[in-house]
Parts: structure tokens; sequence; C-alpha cells
DNA sequence: GGATGAGAAA
DNA sequence: ACGGGTTCTCATCC
């Protein structure tokens, strides 16, 4: 089982449960007894002042949270002293429970998925849509109620027992009621009221009118109402789904989607219906009329602001199909543009209901984000206004569409500092830009502030946002107010932050419609298959004096720079390039990578390579076979197009930044040797042994560990000591090499070399390159490695380890295994 | 007029 | 707190 993550909700309880919850991601210990096999001997007294204490906290902390629905239970199992709170054998289990896949944790709403039990993938469809994915390796995921994340399933239509029944189903054991009283208190009020934007004006939209009617009396939402005589609430028929095709999917072309569940014969099992086949009949049926007021469009945040206040969360959507101001804009996917199933199932959430709801899509990077959003621009087909991140990934997303849609290249713009003047002359189109570009407070060009005017002065139907989780909330305000968009569409890859404002995105945008599972896409082919490796690379003893004493400036750069990282680091380049694989080498120190680069006779990039340097050197890492190895310093992680690679080797991160690694795996899952039999892209992170880099590397894998990838540490390259020609392989180099590093360092280092050495990197690279394939053939594939198969565990467990002994026996008892198993 | 670099901001 | 990387603009050069 994965590490506990901080944002966990439990981290609001008391020192009183502390010491227990550790046992709580164990589903095993979970396990509800049968009824008849517990003996009715033991009544153990419940923990009653403790418990009552607890709530009282709790309510003070979070009103909202499951807890509040906490029951008394009597413990019929008589080993509360192993299970702690963690006993749910008073929960009952059905008869047909084996058919049925779910566990439920009745006080913190977590939700355990056997993802080998025949329904698992319906579950999980199912759960996707109504709780947060925490973890989820191989057998077991764990998933968690929130409000958030019902809120986000009452955004794409489930009604509140739709998630009960069907949450009912499935599970192994009958429906806490507690759970149920949360489900039913946070759908009540979430999702009912709708901020929609008609012919250019804002109506706050509820099906119920009691609803609009107590917000109408607040006492700042109610003056905001743009009065129209006497009536206080305008009432319409509620629009019908009507025939609105998604393109590129298989009901576009005219194909019956095959949606027969394959379901067999499991007894009773639940048979359950699409999700989204439900979603859509409640539209048809129960939502006959909807009732509105109107409110103007600078009062809109404060409106949302004071709804959010009075736990009426405000969702917004856009009856596009019925806007006539806006222009239609003339744009389609290509003929024979087939978007992929998960793709499909992210925009149904989308437009659900025949409208256009603004929410966040999560997808990992090369599993086509880009198309998804331009299929919903297909699908809207309004203005459309793109946000990026840097100017380069501006130029790429115009040419996606370019691609992808037969969109004229003339009404798809781009804005960015190059290109501020052009515009399109039709009535509506594609503007492409920056986030930047629309934020820039100072002065600005008179050409950019005559385009800020124009794209400010009209309605965009969609705005997609591209790298979501980048651009921290307040930038998000600037832009939200200053551009009036129908909808919008944040796309990202990781949800994931080390500061928590990650959570102002729910509100701000909209909810989480949609979060793939990347080990999932990569079984279908969709994304590569990834080997995750942790390189242990132990610390010359000269390093590791000179690591003690130093100040944690220096410390840092003497892990970088450890001699026999270097060498795994040189080892491991030979070893792939060797077997064909193109390599990408990430530092986030500059020094660091410039040194590395420069030995190696590799060529690198970094902040300071100018633009026209870069593309060439990525367009010779794409074509030419002979330059197989990238080295890269942080600008890797966003702001560079890089072409395919197979392989990737970290030598130096940015402390546990678990979104960094997560971003640095997606760029070695668009690999297009995937489909290949057996065909596994590899990833390697570099450690200095005693370091505090164990600690981060740990911290940094928290993500891609929970994504199911399992990290293999390897303390012995296999062979490594009889490879020719490594680098600082006597002691004397490796006292000048410590030398040179903690020289360079005292004066502030100055790199007046350092054009000359990019380019010597580049030409040098020949003589450089030396293949050892015939001392490594014994290596057939990455699995036959001298990997000692250990999960995180262990690195904590060496984190934890307080003293040197401990972690002195800890390593003897690692290589004791190792030589174990080379003897085999 | 288009490259290039410095300096600012966030 | 810092270094890394953006972006924008303006000034300079050929």
């Amino acid at each position: 089982m994965p590490p506990k993550r901080k944002a966990a909700p439990s981290a609001a309880k008391g020192e009183a449960k502390a010491g227990r919850t550790s046992r709580m991601s164990t589903p095993g210990a979970a396990t509800p007894r049968s009824l008849d096999d517990t003996g009715d001997d033991a009544e153990d007294e419940p923990v009653v002042g403790d418990e009552e204490l607890q709530r009282e906290l709790d309510k003070n902390i979070d009103i909202f949270s499951v807890d509040k629905y906490k029951k008394k239970h009597t413990v019929r199992e008589p080993l509360p002293h192993i299970f702690g709170n963690n006993d749910y054998s008073y929960l009952d289990l059905k008869k047909d429970h084996q058919n049925r896949p779910l566990w439920i944790d009745p006080q913190k709403g977590r939700i355990i998925l056997e993802s080998f039990n025949p329904l698992a993938e319906q579950a999980q469809d199912f759960l996707v849509t109504i709780a947060e994915p925490l973890s989820r390796p191989t057998f077991m995921h764990e998933y968690a109620l929130t409000t958030h994340s019902l809120y986000a399933a009452v955004s794409v239509g489930l009604s509140p027992s739709d998630i009960i029944s069907t949450l009912d189903r499935f599970l192994k054991t009958p429906l806490p009621e507690e759970i149920r009283n949360f489900i039913t208190n946070c759908t009540q009020s979430y999702g009912k009221v709708k901020l929609v934007l008609k012919n250019t004006k804002y109506f706050v939209e509820s099906p119920d009118p009691d609803v609009l009617q107590l917000l109408l009396k607040d006492p700042i939402i109610g003056p905001l109402r743009v009065q129209h005589g006497d009536q206080e609430l305008t009432t319409e028929a509620a629009p019908k789904l009507g025939a609105l095709v998604i393109p590129g999917t298989g009901a576009a072309k005219g194909v019956t989607q095959t949606s027969e569940q394959q379901l067999g014969d499991h007894g009773e099992a639940p048979k359950e219906k699409d999700v989204f086949a439900t979603l859509n009949e409640d539209d048809d049926d129960e939502q006959d009329v909807t009732h509105a007021f109107e409110i103007a469009d600078k009062d809109v945040e404060t409106v949302q602001k004071q709804c959010l206040l009075l736990n009426y969360p405000v969702l917004e959507e856009y009856d596009f199909r019925r806007d006539e101001v806006n222009a239609n804009l003339e744009i389609d996917l290509r003929p024979g543009t087939q978007i992929r199933p998960y793709q499909e199932k992210s925009l149904s959430k989308m437009f659900g209901n025949g409208r256009a709801k603004s929410g966040l899509i999560v997808l990992p990077c090369g599993a086509g984000k880009t198309l998804v959003g331009i299929t919903a621009a297909c699908t809207i087909k309004k203005g459309v206004i793109v946000l990026c991140t840097s100017s380069m990934s501006v130029v790429q997303w115009r040419l996606e569409f370019l691609k992808w849609s037969n969109i004229n290249p003339e009404d798809i713009v781009a804005f960015t500092s190059d290109n501020k003047g052009s515009m399109f002359t039709g009535s509506t189109g594609i503007v492409v830009t920056t986030y930047s570009m629309l934020t820039q407070a100072g002065q600005r060009s008179y050409d950019a502030d005559k385009m800020m005017k124009f794209l400010t002065n009209r309605e965009w139907g969609l705005m997609l946002l591209d790298e979501v989780h980048v651009v921290p909330a307040n930038i998000f305000r600037r832009v939200t107010s200053s551009i009036k968009s129908h909808s919008k569409l944040g796309l990202t890859a990781t949800l994931l932050r080390e500061d928590d404002k990650i959570s102002d995105l729910n509100f701000l945008i909209g909810p989480k419609l949609f979060e793939a599972n990347w080990m999932e896409l990569s079984k279908q082919g969709h994304i590569a298959r990834v080997q995750c490796a942790e390189v242990w690379c132990p610390m010359p003893t000269e390093f590791y004096d000179e690591y003690l004493k130093a100040p944690a400036r220096k410390k840092q750069l003497l892990y970088i720079m450890n001699p026999r990282k270097f060498q795994a680091c040189q080892y491991l380049i030979n070893y792939h390039e060797a077997r064909g694989d193109k390599i990408i080498v990430f530092a986030d120190n500059v020094y660091a990578l410039k040194k590395y680069a420069f030995k190696l006779g590799r060529a690198f990039i970094y902040g300071g390579t100018p633009q026209a340097e870069r593309l060439k050197v990525l367009d010779n890492f794409q074509k030419n076979p002979e330059l197989n190895t990238l080295f890269l310093s942080k600008i890797g992680d966003t702001s560079l197009d890089l072409p395919e690679a197979t392989c990737l080797i970290q030598i130096s991160s940015h402390y546990g930044s678990r979104r960094q690694e997560a971003q640095r795996l997606g760029r070695i899952l668009r690999a297009k040797r995937r489909n290949d039999e057996g065909f596994n892209a590899f990833f390697y992170s570099l450690v200095s042994k005693d370091t505090q880099e164990v600690y981060f590397s740990s911290k940094r894998q928290a993500f891609l560990v929970d994504q199911g990838y399992a990290f293999k540490v390897i303390t012995q390259l296999a062979n490594m000591e009889n490879t020719p020609d490594l680098a600082f392989s006597t002691p004397a180099e490796r006292r000048e090499l410590l030398q040179t590093v903690l020289v360079d360092n005292e004066t502030a280092e100055d790199d007046e070399i350092d054009d000359d050495l990019f380019h010597k990197g580049k030409k040098g690279k020949k003589k450089g390159t030396r293949r050892t394939a015939g001392t490594l053939g014994e290596l057939s594939g990455g699995q036959d490695m001298a990997y000692i198969e250990r999960n995180k565990k262990v690195n904590q467990a060496l984190k934890k380890g307080k003293g040197k002994q401990e972690s002195h026996s800890f390593f003897k008892k690692i290589g004791r295994e190792n030589a174990r198993r080379a003897a085999q």
C-alpha cells in the first residue's frame, strides 16, 4: 500500500487517533466478518468521550465532512486492539458479496475497490464520477468521497438517488447510513444553482424556485438582480438533450455504439446501466421547467462568492446550441478522425446535458489533451480563446488545430509578443495566446493594447486553459474577469501542487469532470509502459566528509556531483544508447548540467540556450541517429516540445515536487514504439545514498506510486566495475572533481566558455560515443537487471531509520539479497 | 526592418 | 529564500 499523503482529510484529527490511523490503508484489516462467526461475549465499551470531543473538533474544522454523519456503533469484534478505529465488523456482508467489488469506510468515506473483481471496470467508471481517486496500485484502489467529488458528480447530472442506489449495488455491505446522509446532504445543496449566459446576459438558474427565492433574500445577492417588470423569476421549459453528437465519436459516424455490457451471470450481480444513460434520462423526464433571475456581468463573481458561502455553489453552463447572438464558427474535425474511448468519456461529461459545462479534464501527457480541447471546440462551434503557458505551445496549439480540424488557417491566430497585430477577418475565430499576455499589468505596446481591447470587448464561446495546474489562482481571477467566456475547459496532466492552491480551481473553473487512470491507459496501449527505477549511488568518502560539514546549498551540489552518480549516468547512457533508445537526462542544477554534458560530450539545452539553437538541437535529437542523448535543465519540464524519447534519467530535481516527477515521466509516455511487443520505456532516478536526496526522492514518487507505478531500487548496476572508460574511476580524478566543484562554487561561477562548450558538446559526440554493447550482452531487458524489487516503503524505512546503524544493517541486508540473486 | 540582448516583472 | 525558468518591452546593431 502507498504512503499516506499529507492532504488526507484525517490530518485534521486530534492526537488521540494518530497512533491508530496508520493501519487505515490496509484493506485486510477492515474485512467485515459474517454475522454468525462472532461471539457476542465481549461487548467492548466504545470510547465515548474521546469520540464526542473529536466530533466537536471536527464540526469546527469542517462542517461539511463525512465525520459529521458519524454514528456510534457497538463493536462486536473482540479484537479492537488490533483493528483500532478501523473495525468494521459491524457491517454485515451481503450474501453475494463476492460478486460485488467495493468496501467502504463509513467514517471517512473511503472506498476500496477490488480491481480484480469482474465488475471492477463498471464500478470504476462510477467511482471516478463520484469520488476522488487517492491511490490506484495494482489490486486495490482507494477512493474518497468528498464534498468536491460529489459536487462534480452532481454537475455531470447524477441525482442523489442514482449515486446511493448504484453505490449500494456495488458494495459488499449495506450502505452505511452516515454515508447515505452525507451524500444526500451534499447533493441537495450542490448543483441546484446554475449560472447561464444567455444572449450575453447572465442568469442564475435553478429548477427549484424556492432556492432562488432563498438566494434573493440574501442581503448581498438580492439587490444585484436585474429587474424585469414585477416578475421576480422567469420560467421556461428545461432544455432537452436532443441529439447532440460529439464529433469524432462512434455515434458521429453513424455507428451504433456497443453499449451492451457483457455482464456474464454473477448470480445477483448488479445490472448496472451506463452512468451516462442514467444521466440523460434524468434531463428528459424530471426537470421540466427552470426558473431564473438575471444579474449584471460585473456582479457575477460577487454572486458566485456569496452563493458559495450559502452552500449553493454555482455551476456554469453554456447553452451554445441556442446562442444566436454569437456567430457560428466554421469548424469540424477532419473526416476520419476518431477520438479514443477515454477522450470521448471525458467529453461526454462536459456535454452531458447538451450544454457545455465548465470544468477540468485530467489526462496524462501524451494521451491527447490537445485533441480533447479541439473536439470540444468543434462541438461548440463558437469563438474560442486558448491560453497556454509559453509562446512555444501557442504555436503548437495552432498547428494542432490545423492538423485535426478543417478550420480556415486565417480564422485561427496566435497572439504573442512576436505576433500581436494580426486578427481574424471573419466575424469569429480562434485566438491562441499566453497567460502572461493577458495578465501583463505593466505598460504595453500599442498593438498589444489594441488587441487586448478587442479580446476583452467580445464574447467567447469557449476558453481552453492549457496546463491549468501551473497557474496560480490570482492569475486566473484576472483572466476570467477580463475575458467574457461562456464556458471554460481546463486541461492538465497532474492536478497536483505542493501548496494547496489547487482547490481554488474547483470553483474558479469548475469541478473535475474526468481523470484518467495512467496504468489503465498504458495497459490499453494509449501511452507507453514504463519501468521505473531508483538507482542508489554511494557517496565516496571524500565527498561525504565534505557533505557532512557543508551548508545546505553546498550539500545539494555535492550530492549532485557525486562521481558515482556520474558513473551510473554514464553507464546507463551507454547501455541505453546501445539498445537504440533515445535518452533524455534531466538536471535541475545548471552547473551540474553543463559539467555532465561536457564531460560526456553530449548536447544540452538550458534556459540560456537561444531559441534557434534549441530548435536545431531538438531537431537533431529527433532525426539524427548520431544524437541520442540530450541533457535538459528544468526547461524541459514545461516549455519545450520534446520529441519522443524512450529513456529518461534524472540526476537532480526540485526537492519533493511530485508534479515535476509526474511531468517528467509524462515525457516518455508518448513513445511510438509502445505497440511493439514487450516494449518498455525507462525512467531512472539517480539518488546519492545517505543524503537528503533519498528523502526527496521518496516524496516525489508518491504520485506515481498512487498511479500504480512500482519503483524498483537498484543498488548495483550489473557489471559496472568492468565497464571501460568510466569517468572518475581513480581517487585522484575524484579529488580533482571535488576541488573543482568546491572552487567553482566559491567564486560566482562565470561561464564564458559557455557557447564554446555547447558547440564542442555537439561536435564531440562522435568521438565521445562508445558502444559497449558487447559487455552488456547478458542484459536483455530491464527486468533482467540486478534489480531488487522493493517498493517505496524501503525508502520510508530508510528515511525513518534514526541512526546510522539502522541504515547500515539495512544496506547489508540489501547487499546480501543482491548477492543471493546474482548467485541464482 | 529583422535579429539580438538587456532589464523588468511575476 | 533562492535559483530557475518564463514572459514582456525597449534599445541596439547590421
